[in-house]
DNA sequence: CCAGTCACG
DNA sequence: ACGTACGTGACTGGA
């Protein structure tokens, strides 16, 4: 019989500051409970027990307290976030069914040292799980120590036995307790022997076997006289310090491993706990992934749904569709008390394209790609779920049905009938619940008038893709790869040897080990390479000049001629997929391939953009907002100065540069205007004088004296961005002029850093999510004038502050036009919008 | 599967 | 005393 004893608050602890927080949407912490749970699940495999015993300290008075007043003195409190999930961590343990012991005036490992002690005696072998080295003493024939820590994110249990504390001490187990009495332990105010470090302890301990030893002879023994006089001099302190390290194992509790089975009485209220902690992860980890995680509600009621064939339109329901590739599988509509299901891909037709039937949908976009590649138009969509889950929580990675029933305590219903899973049946009451919730937050302009519409376009977007030359991509990847192979061997000759570059572990091996580079930053697995810290050495090494270079024509290589050129559809365009439910701030992301981010800021990669092209007899308009951000500050924090600046038209950044600097404008010099570009960026990003410093390579004091300068200058700045962080605090959230919200549970961590990172983002999502709404309101009025003007022209890309539409040759001037004015007309702010468009056969010649 | 790196706004 | 700018996605190497 084998039984695991676990220490629950060393292994919370370990949890708690091994691995980086994590929130439920209403910011909760969980990630010590995470913790916790993925470490007792991996220790539990690893040892295969029969039986699992938790102990916890209580919070009362220890025993060792009244022994020695000053005993823990030191240690600090529990920060209120690892605070806050003891309680539901020991909930969901009793409700996975382990039993959990505390005791009164004895702390967890006391409890583990009488189930070590009384492991021979009854029988069973024992396992102790902790992240505490002080419990190694209590090692023997039937006890071994799983000691727990976490590295680089992932649990390890390494196994610590007699033989290996032998190896790695030089003692038995029990001698550690006199090991420990001599050397002392400031972290639990144990005092030790002064001057008496762990090898000198060591040392003597290995040498005399114990400390009773050593001070009955303390006169004779061979040692040094300085130690003898410390040995002496702290005689009462070293007797004091073993009592303090000496595990007490006579708690009394009972210590038959007959009653510390693992139980799990109610599966669903196990899976239903976790999933209320958003650990949803967990659920699948613990076993329970078909356990009923759907809340009861108060009053339990059963829901009936009959699932019938859709043979006519029904009104208020919702509607999700299952596709097959290009084409549809099968609907369903969910309504109050019946489900339908439907293969009459007609019958969904007639109901899309009907002007007087307003729909809820789950998921619009599918809905229209579908259309638009099959010739109709999709009319009157009034809801659609999953933005709304996005609106209401854009924080969250999973829209799924599932998750949203789960997360919203959504009850299944059981169902009569065939070919509809619980949760689409639920999804009508998924719908209710969001509806009141998009009501309440105020998020109804929000999803209709901008998200569902933009959908739509969207789909077009992904469905018409951007014309690329293959050949162009192929030609330009074969002299990119040729350079890349003459740099290789250049690295490998100043090196000395062959290694793989792309290796971060490898390189800095080569560079600071081998060839002894001054290192700069290191990271938690060795020595940084990245840009930053080789451009400071770039002057002086010729071979991190080539690293860089290397890595330059590297990325281009993999991420974009071979990337691109896997993605190439049959119609020799590439379809990029928007993704509209991703970002924490309202923009819109690109992926498979990303086309957000081709290279442009150097020529080389610029090179890429002539690849991508317009149709045979079209040509491609590109329109920019110029300083879209930086406009969307000066209106939200309605700063008199700034304003003032963007509507006289003047240069925003050589205005600046001429305050921060106190000059007259006309004596501001290029460096000043791009170091004031810089302090512009930094303010946007919620800036540290540290930061800035580095950024633009002047002293920490003047990057501070330049942040002061602007905002006394800026003071409407200034007070903005004391306020914007105050609301946040007091609401929970901040949000862009249209009401589209980020939840900051960030906020109210009691960690600097944290917060710091939550007070950053509370300046930054209001100016970049406006910006963001701004520029899908362009997008929506763009496709609509398209439209309206009976144009060929068609948006194609967005890149966060710029839009892209292909349209014939003739069109050009017209649509230049049409995205100017819409663009800069999208709202009405305080400052002028400016846009600004060019025309071009290739991306590379359509941009400015 | 994660860390490191680097491309974009 | 602490660590150090916001938001993304793709690729590579190595546990």
């Amino acid at each position: 019989m084998k039984l695991l004893a676990v220490d629950g608050n060393s292994i919370m602890n370990r949890a708690f500051y091994g691995i980086r927080p994590l929130t439920t949407k209403d910011g909760q912490f969980t990630h010590a409970i995470y913790g916790f749970l993925t470490m007792l699940l991996k220790i539990k495999a690893d040892t295969n027990p029969d039986a699992v015993a938790i102990a916890f300290d209580l919070h009362a008075p220890t025993f060792r307290h009244k022994a020695y007043s000053g005993y823990k003195a030191t240690r600090k409190g529990m920060p209120e976030e690892l605070r806050c999930q003891v309680e539901p961590l020991k909930e969901l343990l009793k409700l996975l069914g382990y039993k959990l012991v505390s005791v009164e005036g004895f702390e967890a490992d006391d409890i583990l040292g009488t189930f070590a002690k009384n492991s021979s005696k009854k029988g069973y072998e024992c396992v102790i799980a902790t992240g505490d080295r002080d419990s190694f003493q209590l090692i023997s024939d039937t006890v071994t120590v799983r000691f727990a820590a976490t590295k680089q994110g992932t649990p390890s249990a390494e196994i610590y036995d007699k033989q290996r504390i032998v190896e790695e001490y030089g003692v038995t187990p029990r001698q550690l307790i006199d090991i420990k009495a001599i050397q002392g332990d400031t972290s639990d105010n144990i005092p030790g022997v002064s001057g008496i470090g762990p090898k000198g302890a060591a040392d003597l301990i290995s040498r005399f076997e114990n400390l009773d030893y050593i001070y009955e002879n303390i006169d004779t023994i061979d040692i040094k006289e300085g130690v003898r006089n410390k040995l002496k001099a702290d005689k009462e302190n070293a007797y004091l310090s073993r009592m303090l390290g000496e595990i007490n194992c006579e708690v009394p509790i009972d210590t038959d491993i007959e009653n510390y089975k693992v139980e799990m009485a109610d599966k669903d209220s196990a899976a239903r706990f976790m999933a209320s902690l958003e650990l949803f992860k967990l659920i699948e980890k613990v076993g329970l992934a078909d356990a009923d995680t759907t809340a009861l509600p108060a009053v339990e009621k059963t829901v009936v749904k009959k699932v019938e064939k859709l043979e006519k339109p029904v009104k208020d329901c919702v509607i999700d569709v299952l596709f097959e590739g290009d084409s549809i599988k099968s609907f369903v509509a969910s309504a109050e008390d019946k489900a339908y299901i439907s293969e009459d891909e007609e019958l969904l037709k007639k109901i899309l394209s009907d002007k007087k039937l307003p729909k809820v949908v789950y998921d619009s976009k599918p809905l229209f790609s579908y259309a638009d590649k099959n010739g109709f138009e999709v009319e009157n969509i009034c809801f659609d779920v999953s933005l709304a889950a996005y609106l209401l929580s854009p924080s969250s990675t999973d829209y799924s049905i599932e998750r949203l029933c789960t997360e919203y305590s959504i009850p299944l219903p059981h169902i009569e009938g065939e070919g509809i899973s619980q949760y689409e049946a639920a999804l009508w009451e998924v719908y209710l619940k969001l509806k009141n919730l998009t009501k309440e937050k105020e998020q109804e302009k929000l999803l209709c008038d901008i998200e569902i519409p933009l959908a739509r376009v969207l789909a077009r977007m992904e469905n018409l893709g951007f014309a690329v030359d293959a050949k162009g991509i192929e030609d330009y990847g074969v002299v990119i790869n040729e350079k890349l192979k003459v740099m290789e061997q250049e690295i490998y000759k100043e090196a000395g040897y062959e290694f793989n570059i792309n290796s971060p572990k490898q390189l800095g091996e080569a560079l600071f080990v081998k060839l002894q580079i001054p290192t700069g930053k290191k990271t938690k697995s060795g020595y940084s390479t990245s840009a930053d810290v080789l451009d400071s050495l770039k002057d002086r090494y010729p071979i991190v000049k080539h690293v860089l270079e290397y890595r330059t024509y590297a990325k281009l290589k993999s991420t974009y001629c071979d990337g691109l050129l896997k993605v190439i559809a049959d119609d020799g365009r590439i379809h990029s997929s928007f993704n509209q439910k991703e970002t924490r701030t309202g923009r819109i992301s690109s992926t498979e391939p990303n086309l957000q981010n081709i290279p442009v800021r150097t020529e080389i990669g610029r090179e890429l953009r002539k690849f991508f092209k317009a149709a045979e007899g079209c040509v491609l308009v590109d329109a920019d907002y110029s300083q879209i951000e930086l406009r969307v500050l000066a209106d939200i924090a309605n700063d008199k100065e700034m304003v003032k600046a963007f509507t006289d038209n003047v240069d925003i950044h050589t205005v600046t540069a001429s305050q921060v600097f106190a000059l007259p404008v006309d004596m501001v010099t290029p460096i000043h205007r791009s170091r004031a570009k810089a302090v512009n960026f930094g303010i946007v990003y919620g800036i540290g004088a540290y930061s800035l410093a580095k950024d633009i390579g002047v002293t920490n004091k003047e990057a501070k004296a330049y942040i002061d300068n602007y905002l006394k200058h800026y003071s409407g700045i200034d007070s903005y961005m004391k306020n914007v962080i105050e609301r946040a605090k007091n609401e929970g959230f901040v949000e862009t002029i249209f009401g589209r919200r980020r939840y900051l549970p960030e906020l109210t961590a009691s960690n600097h850093m944290t917060r710091a990172f939550g007070e950053r983002v509370a300046r930054n999502m209001p100016i970049q999510g406006t910006a963001a709404d701004i520029i899908k309101i362009a997008m929506i009025k763009v496709d609509k004038r398209l439209n309206d003007e009976n144009l060929s022209a068609r948006l194609i890309l967005q890149v966060h502050d710029e839009l892209i539409v292909e349209c014939p040759q003739f069109e050009a001037m017209q649509v230049a036009m049409i995205l100017q004015e819409e663009m800069e007309r999208a709202v009405k702010l305080s400052v002028p919008l400016v846009a600004e468009a060019a025309v071009g056969k290739t991306w590379y010649d359509a941009k400015g």
